[in-house]
DNA sequence: ATTATTACCGCAAACGTTTGCGGTAATAAT
DNA sequence: ATTATTACCGCAAACGTTTGCGGTAATAAT
C-alpha cells in the first residue's frame, strides 16, 4: 500500500512552497516558467494527481453527475444513459450510475449520498413506489439540480424529461385506424402509473375520434404471463374476426407473442400486432413487430442540455417531451 | 444554496468542543450519557451528516465498491450487478457503476478515478481492446483489490470470476447427444475472443467423443444478421434431414430465430435449437428455447465473497468458475 | 539617488473531520 | 488529610488542498 504523491512531497523535493506547487500545476501567472517547468516535470514523473477529497473539501465542487435508475435491464435507460454520458464527457463531467433496485429506501440512501457528495447534478428515474418528493427538493436546496426522466413524479415545478407517451400512443392508434381494423384489444400496464394513464387515454381518444366503428376492448396486465392469458381468452371471444392487439410495453408484447406463437398464428394475416417499444424485442420476430419508438438517445442530449442550464443558474422548471416515430415491421 | 450542518455548529450551539461532538456521535465511552443525549438530539434536529470528503481525507477509507462494465444492455451483467449490490449492502458497502462504453481510454480514466477516490474495491469487465493490465496492478499497489469478471484479461495472478463457458458448452453438447440428432450446426461468435474458443473447443470435444456418428458443421458469425444468413443457407444444404442448431450466445440465437421464423419452421418438430444464454431471449419464444444457463446471480455472491477476503488481507489470486445448468424449454 | 512598479514566491488560514494526549474536578483509596 | 483513580472533556495536530494577502528582490520611473 504505497503512499500517494502529494503537493507537499513535490514542494520538499524542489525546495519551494506548497502554494507554489499548487499554482504551478494550475499554470498560474504568478509563477515563473522555469519553476513551472521543474514542478510539472517532477509531477509527471511521480504521477501526481490531486486528492479529490482534499480538493472537494476546499472548493466544494466536483464535476460529476449521478444517474439513478430502478433497474439496469432496460433498453430505454441504456440509450438514455449512453447519450448523457457521451455529452457530459464533452463538458468535462464524468458520470456514475446508481441502482435503486426499485426500493424507495435504497433510493433515499442514494439521494443522501448524492447530496453529501455534492454531485453537480442528478438524473433520476424514480421507483414505482416513490411518493414523497421532499428529498428531491432538499437536493435543490443544496444547489444540486435534479432532472427526472422516464418515471417521473407528479410535481409541477420539477424538471422532467419524458418519453413521448402521448405521441407514441397516437402513432400506434393512427396506424390501427389506417389499417381499417374493426376489433382492437389494448393491453396496458399498471393502471396507477402515469405512463399507463397517458398511453391509455390517448390511445382511446384517437381510436374513438376516428369516424370508423371500432370495437375496442382494453385490459390491464401486470406481467407478461398475465398478458399471455388475456390474449388466449380474447382469441376465443373474438373467434373468427380479425383482431389487432396493441401492447403498451415490451413486457406486455413478450406475453402477447407467447400466446400468438402458442396458437400458431401468423401475423399480419391472422392477427395484427402493434407496440410501443425501444426497439429491441420487436426486432426478434419475423415479421418484425411494428412499433412506435421511444428511444432515449435524443432525450439524453436534451436532458444534459437542460442540466447545464440549471448549473448555469436557471431555476426555471421545464418538462421536455420527446417525439416518437413509427417503425414499420410488418406485424399489422 | 443553504450551508450544511457541521460538527462546529453543533459544538457552538451546545458550548462543547468539536471533539466532544465527534465522539458523542460515535458513542465514545469518554462522553457522558447526558451530553451524548443533547448532542444526538440536536444532530438529529438539524439533520447532521458527516461530510464524506472530510472524513475520507482524515481516515482514508470509504465503504464503496465500483463496478465497471463496457455496456449496460446485458442480462448477465444485470444479474451479476444485482447480486453484488445486494450482498455488498449487507456488509455496509454501497456500490456505484461506471460504464466504459467499451473504450479503453475511458476505462483508463475510470480506473484512475477509482484509485484517486480510494474505493474499497473494483469489479471490472474489461473492454474487448484492453491489453495492458498495468493500470490494474497499479490499483493493487495502492491496496485496492480488483476482481475481474466475464470479460477477463489473460493474466495469471489476477482474481477472476468467469461464467461457466466450458460447463455450459458441455451441457448443450450432451443434450444434443442425448437427443440422438445426426446433423448439427454450431454457430459461434468472434473467434478471437477466449469465450468463443472455450465454448467451441468443449462443444466439439464432447460431440466428437460421443460414440454416435454426427455430422457437425461449425461457423462463426459476428452479428445476428450474419447468423440468420448462415442458417438460411444451411437449411438448403441439410434439406430434408433433421438439423439441430447450437447458438453460442443470445445475439446468435436472435439471428437464428429470425431465419427459423422466416422459413415458418416449427421446433422441435422441424428443427432443434439449443443455446447458451442468461435466459431472457429464450423465454420470448414458444416453445421456449432450451439453453444452458449462465446466470450472474450466484457468481455475484462468489465475487463479493472473494472481494471481502481480499479486503481482509488475502493476496491470493484465484479464478472462480461458475457451474451452468440446462433449462429445458422444448426447442429440441 | 529615491520612489514606484513588476515578477515571483511563501505564510497562514480555511474546508470538516478524527484522535492522541493531557488536564481538571470529583470520587475512591490510603 | 494526602494520594490514586475515575469520569469527562478540550487542545491541537493532521489529512491535502486552495487562495487572499503580504513581502522581498529586481527592474523601471522620477
Amino acid at each position: 500500500m504505497k503512499p500517494s504523491p502529494t503537493l507537499k512531497k513535490i514542494a520538499a523535493q524542489l525546495n519551494v512552497s506548497i502554494s507554489t506547487v499548487s499554482r504551478a500545476l494550475k499554470d498560474h501567472p504568478d509563477i515563473s516558467i522555469e519553476t513551472k517547468r521543474k514542478i510539472n516535470e517532477l509531477a509527471a514523473l511521480i504521477e501526481y494527481d490531486p486528492n479529490p477529497y482534499a480538493v472537494n473539501l476546499r472548493t466544494h465542487n466536483n464535476k460529476e453527475f449521478a444517474i439513478v435508475v430502478p433497474s439496469l435491464s432496460n433498453f430505454f435507460y441504456h440509450s438514455f444513459i449512453s447519450s448523457i454520458e457521451e455529452e457530459a464527457r464533452k463538458h468535462g463531467y464524468s458520470v456514475f450510475i446508481y441502482r435503486s433496485s426499485n426500493d424507495p429506501q435504497i433510493e433515499l440512501e442514494i439521494l443522501k449520498s448524492c447530496r453529501l457528495k455534492r454531485v453537480s447534478g442528478v438524473f433520476i428515474s424514480v421507483t414505482t413506489e416513490t411518493k414523497d418528493i421532499a428529498p428531491f427538493l432538499k437536493l435543490d436546496e443544496y444547489g444540486i439540480p435534479v432532472i427526472f426522466f422516464d418515471k417521473v413524479p407528479a410535481c409541477e415545478l420539477c424538471n422532467k424529461i419524458c418519453v413521448a407517451d402521448e405521441h407514441a400512443a397516437l402513432l400506434a392508434a393512427s396506424a390501427i385506424l389506417k389499417k381499417g381494423v374493426q376489433n382492437v384489444l389494448g393491453i396496458f400496464g399498471d393502471p396507477n402509473m402515469s405512463i399507463t394513464q397517458v398511453r391509455y387515454h390517448t390511445f382511446h381518444k384517437v381510436l374513438n375520434e376516428g369516424n370508423q366503428k371500432i370495437q375496442l376492448q382494453s385490459v390491464n396486465a401486470s406481467s407478461a404471463d398475465e398478458a399471455e392469458q388475456i390474449v388466449l381468452t380474447a382469441l376465443a371471444d373474438f373467434k373468427g374476426r380479425y383482431l389487432a392487439i396493441f401492447c403498451m410495453s415490451d413486457e406486455i408484447l413478450a406475453g402477447v407473442m407467447k400466446a400468438v406463437q402458442r396458437k400458431g398464428l401468423k401475423f399480419p394475416q391472422d392477427i395484427g400486432i402493434i407496440s410501443i417499444s425501444d426497439g429491441m424485442i420487436p426486432k426478434l420476430f419475423y415479421p418484425e413487430i411494428t412499433y412506435a419508438e421511444t428511444s432515449g438517445f435524443k432525450l439524453g442530449k436534451l436532458a444534459l442540455n437542460r442540466m447545464m442550464r440549471c448549473i448555469a443558474g436557471s431555476s426555471f422548471a421545464q418538462t421536455i417531451i420527446d417525439e416518437s416515430h413509427l417503425v414499420e415491421g410488418g406485424s399489422i
